[in-house]
DNA sequence: CGGTTTCATGTAACCGATTACATCAGATGA
DNA sequence: TCATCTGATGTAATCGGTTACATGAAACCG
């Protein structure tokens, strides 16, 4: 295909890629003899159009290279199959930083290319000051988006909110928004809590601590919630003081994890709410100098990809990351399609993985 | 501000946010008592009109929350203040996987926001086959998409040759792609390769094998050039069987590692031109039953988050992940602008991050 | 055979902006 | 005083589609 290059330009045996003089609707309809009318229909409800006609137009759409323009379908239809995507709502503390969150933008992006639909990045609408409530949505509005996936990390922000609220289909990640408009998708993090704790006991642990997420974050209490469950059941109690919450990033890991060390007698296995903690847990446990998994067992949560780097392996339950991304752009088709009432809540199950640190 | 919680749903003081009926701009104009001739100028050329119809409209609009249509103003200037984003053109081995290139997207996000653009992931328009090298320049018409960026991992996709080639502003991320509407950003990898080479040397190894990418990847080629001179510089033989091609992913480092342990003599220091396959040689030293540094010292290039987490810490070359975003970002608003020739390609510096893996 | 369906297509209003051009009042200048 | 210029605004065409409604031919039917 390739063939050579000019002004270090590629160019395709079919000769230089240009854009064509993109040719209006009416053109290509006076081309076929037909109206516009008919036209239009070829392209959106080929049935009532007969056989001959439709392949007349299409044969000269081709031909002239035709497009239909999507600002001109947006104005009239007021459907713009562009989904928009909030992220990075709370600058001193951005969520996309958070690897686990770049890789359900991945799973996001390929599930709605499938159903054909373009995600829009939403920049807030520069008429609105910062502090806007409406910034989202003013662009959400101008834009003519037709939905909203939310991934945020869980800052609360009162512009993600008013985006809640509105009559504008969303759509929230790992985030328990619900509404007339809205639903979300979570993992099943008690479940998930739960297979960690009966893990841990299972390697016969009796003392065993946890690093939490943020108090008033809903999958970090969970976790904490189907974790305590478990341990409950096999009637070990878990002391106040080996409950310490970090903020699902490094840092705050390893800031728990020193905290735990200390204790006396010290936990010889932690439950950490996020991978990210969990390796700055393993980080002070070395620093202290002890061994993983000898000295103190970690397991995590997320199973982001440092988790299988990290020596010697990093014990953690997975989330489907993958399922996130199709199961929001289901929801949200649904949602498109104008059902009465919002899809369920979305549970994705959680699995253990099984490596080195425990 | 947030009250109080009904059906899960947080509302304001100021009541259930709800998507106006946005009003046009022959409502506003009706409202005002002026023509929608006027109106349009106090937003886009406000300096024309009478202080005091100025004052008199933008009170108005904002009293009813009027706010433009996109799609209308897109259909009447054929702009469209959106940027379209091309990635993970390749689906055999999707580039977004990549830890760099998503720490890339996160700075380009934030410096396109802040010139005001949007920005638009395409998906290939569905109205092409799979294999049309169309697809995602047919996207780019029918959107009017002002300009591109292409984030892709050097498949050399016909589609984004493309997209290169035609009349749309482009700008590649480390991709050497130019021509008469095309620049492209990447960091200088030659000098990266020598800093690698020359560190290796200061650290008194005479015997050091490199780990590189993709024979046809320039970056890859231009970091082991660099590698090479800062050699040569220094007397250094670097043989043949000393240089192993990966694909910058992990496992192919594991495997060109590997194979390099099995050199006699072997190599005492290793510079793998991307830090995925630096981790992947670790592991592969380690399961040898080598120590880093000690028996094999091993230097990166990307400085991806990783990096800083497995013991005992990589020492890489670091790029310029932000400057990459905000130069895009110039680059492209350059173009948008007009200017006859596109802007000079960007090469962003590079730094060596020691730590402890030489 | 006339009336009713059905099917394919055309006509024209409409979506919500921009902008070339026209208009007109008031200021300027000879 | 009248021609000219300037500044503010209005008129109406235009961008490229969709779609309610109208039309007309062919098929069907008793």
């Amino acid at each position: 295909m390739l063939t050579r290059a000019t002004l270090g330009c590629y160019v395709f045996e079919t000769g230089y890629i240009r854009v064509i003089a993109v040719s209006s609707i009416r053109e290509l309809a006076r081309r076929c003899g037909v109206s516009v009318a008919t036209v239009s229909r070829v392209f959106n409800t080929p049935e009532v159009v007969s056989q001959q006609t439709r392949q007349l137009v299409l044969g000269m759409a081709a031909e002239i290279g035709y497009l239909p323009n999507e600002s001109a379908r947006t104005l009239a239809t007021k459907k713009s199959n562009m989904v928009g995507l909030v992220w990075d709502t709370d600058h001193r503390r951005p969520g996309w930083r958070h690897p686990f969150l770049q890789d359900i933008l991945v799973a996001l992006k390929s599930a709605l290319s499938a159903h054909g639909l373009h995600l829009l990045m939403l920049a807030p609408d520069p008429g609105a000051g910062p502090g806007d409530p409406r910034r989202f949505l003013r662009a959400v509005q101008r834009h003519n988006v037709d939905g909203v996936v939310i991934i945020d990390n869980g800052s609360r922000d009162p512009a993600v909110l008013a985006l809640v609220d509105s009559e504008v289909p969303c759509v929230a990640l790992d985030l328990r928004f619900t509404g007339p408009t809205c639903t979300y998708i979570t993992s099943d993090n008690a479940g998930g809590g739960r297979l960690a704790g009966a893990h841990l006991i299972e390697r016969g642990h009796r003392h065993i601590a946890t690093i939490t997420g943020p108090a008033r974050n809903w999958p970090a209490a969970q976790r904490l919630a189907g974790f305590r469950e478990a341990l409950t059941e096999a009637g070990i109690p878990l002391a106040d003081d080996d409950v310490v919450a970090g903020d699902f990033y490094l840092d705050s890991g390893h800031a728990a994890m020193t905290k735990l060390l200390a204790r006396d007698p010290r936990p010889t296995a932690v439950f950490a709410a996020g991978d990210e903690m969990a390796v700055g847990a393993i980080k002070a446990i070395r620093e202290a100098g002890l061994r993983v998994p000898d000295d103190v067992a970690v397991i995590g949560f997320d199973d982001i990809e440092v988790a299988a780097l990290i020596p010697p392996g990093l014990t953690t339950v997975t989330q489907d990351k993958t399922g996130f991304g199709t199961a929001a752009a289901e929801s949200l088709t649904a949602m498109l399609a104008g059902t009465a009432t919002p899809p369920e809540p979305t549970t994705l199950p959680t699995t253990l993985i099984l490596r080195g640190s425990t």
